[in-house]
RNA sequence: UGGGGUGUAGCCAAGCGGUAAGGCACGGGACUUUGACUCCCGCAUUCGUAGGUUCAAAUCCUGCCACCCCAG
């Protein structure tokens, strides 16, 4: 019998996951992986508790055993550190990208190595085609909530042994399936948040990391309409915190840019031609073929996760990194996000945003 | 000090005798395995202040206060 090590969060999604691999007639193990060590109780502390719960319960439920498993360290290290040191840097990091990359599918891989698995399993809706020498990642049946925007980074090598058993499903069915075999988790609500850490109210949560730097909220043409507590609170689009309104078009405040150099948030009012862009830069590149589809070619890309589809001609360039130009001028492209590709269902690869050229230059 | 103007929520701002529009900000919720965007809901028993006229005042009258402008 084949042994498979899911992944087990404590949410409907990977319960049904487990459930589907036992139908299936493979030897099941649950694991719950905590990942964060809670400093200090505020909000949201007793999730992993709760979670940790109604993984036990489920697994009671549908028959497996089930193990807890601490990758803090690992977390910490290969994935927190990086989040840090990308916003001290300026950018607006996806640390779950990171995670799906540095501890779902390599630490709990080599942990689920050691409990003799022969696959691993988590609940993330998207799909793998193993007919061929390459694992090839393909979008979930339920395209509305289609995750394989979060995989992109890990490499194609790190998804030979891996199941996604609810990537054909639509969500409806799956709660369906959980209610119908009274699984403990029918109707936990889905959580969000950044992975293993939760929802935060998130200035406050990385104040507590990255202290306040306080300096000028600026319009492109250097008015001061405000003060801002630290660049590393606000991100490329963003309207939310600024705490700006009242005269002009009564519109409200965009963030449009950062001048790191004199720390200062750069700010317009209204739809600002100049959140648009026509094309970016990207690096680290991860292609699940293994390379690239051709040195030059067209295909679609996401550029935050539940994005529609943009048109987009790639380029690829002799430093490792690609050129993306965009069929139609994007909205707030944020540098330390990702840049995803498809080929139709086929997720091709992505890579980090380094930079972008402005549909409209902010300084003249 | 004379003359004029303005004072409505944190900020803009409608209202012109009939019982406080709207926008921004902010708060809450929805959406969402990043950060965002978006959407929905909430948000002045009260109109600088003290009186007066009136059945009824943010709206009219008077005093006072504050700020602005022009004179000087």
């Amino acid at each position: 019998m084949k042994r498979v090590v899911v992944g087990m969060s404590g949410g409907v999604d990977s319960s049904v996951a487990a459930l589907i691999l036992t139908q299936q007639g493979y030897d099941v193990i649950g694991v719950f992986m905590k990942n964060w060590d809670e400093a200090d109780a505020d909000s949201g502390a007793c999730t992993a508790v709760e979670d940790y719960d109604d993984v036990r319960r489920v697994c009671d439920q549908i028959g497996i055993p089930y193990y807890t498993v601490n990758f803090a360290k690992q977390y910490w290290d290969r994935v927190f550190a990086v989040f840090l040191r990308e916003y001290r840097a300026g950018r607006t990091p996806n640390p779950d990208i990171l995670c799906n990359k540095e501890i779902k599918f390599a630490a709990f891989l080599d942990f689920a190595r050691k409990l003799e698995a022969d696959h691993i399993a988590t609940g993330h809706y998207a799909r793998l085609d193993h007919s061929g020498s390459m694992p090839r990642l393909l979008r979930a049946c339920d395209a509305s909530k289609d995750q394989s925007y979060f995989l992109a980074a890990v490499p194609a090598a790190q998804f030979e042994r891996v199941l996604f058993p609810v990537g054909e499903l639509q969500k409806s069915d799956l709660r369906e399936m959980a209610k119908a075999h009274g699984l403990a988790t029918a109707q936990k609500k889905d959580s969000t948040g950044i992975c293993f850490i939760g929802e935060r109210k998130f200035k406050q949560f990385l104040m507590d990391f990255l202290p306040a730097q306080p300096g000028d909220m600026v319009t492109p043409d250097g008015n001061v309409v405000g003060h801002h507590d630290g660049l590393m609170y606000h991100t490329l689009g963003q309207r939310k915190g600024l705490g700006i309104g009242g005269g002009g078009t009564g519109e409200p405040w965009f963030v449009i840019g950062k001048d790191l150099e004199q720390n200062r948030l750069i700010v317009e009012q209204g739809e600002s031609d100049r959140l648009y862009s026509t094309s970016l830069m990207a690096h680290n590149l991860n292609w699940f073929a293994g390379q690239p589809p051709a040195d030059r070619f067209t295909c679609t890309a996401k550029f935050r996760y539940r994005q529609s589809d943009q048109g987009v001609d790639v380029e690829i360039l002799s430093n490792g990194g690609c050129h993306v130009r965009f069929h139609q001028a994007q909205r707030a492209v944020t540098p330390g996000q990702w840049a995803v590709f498809y080929d139709g269902d086929t997720c091709l690869g992505g890579g980090v945003i380094e930079s972008t050229e402005a549909l409209c230059p902010l300084l003249p």
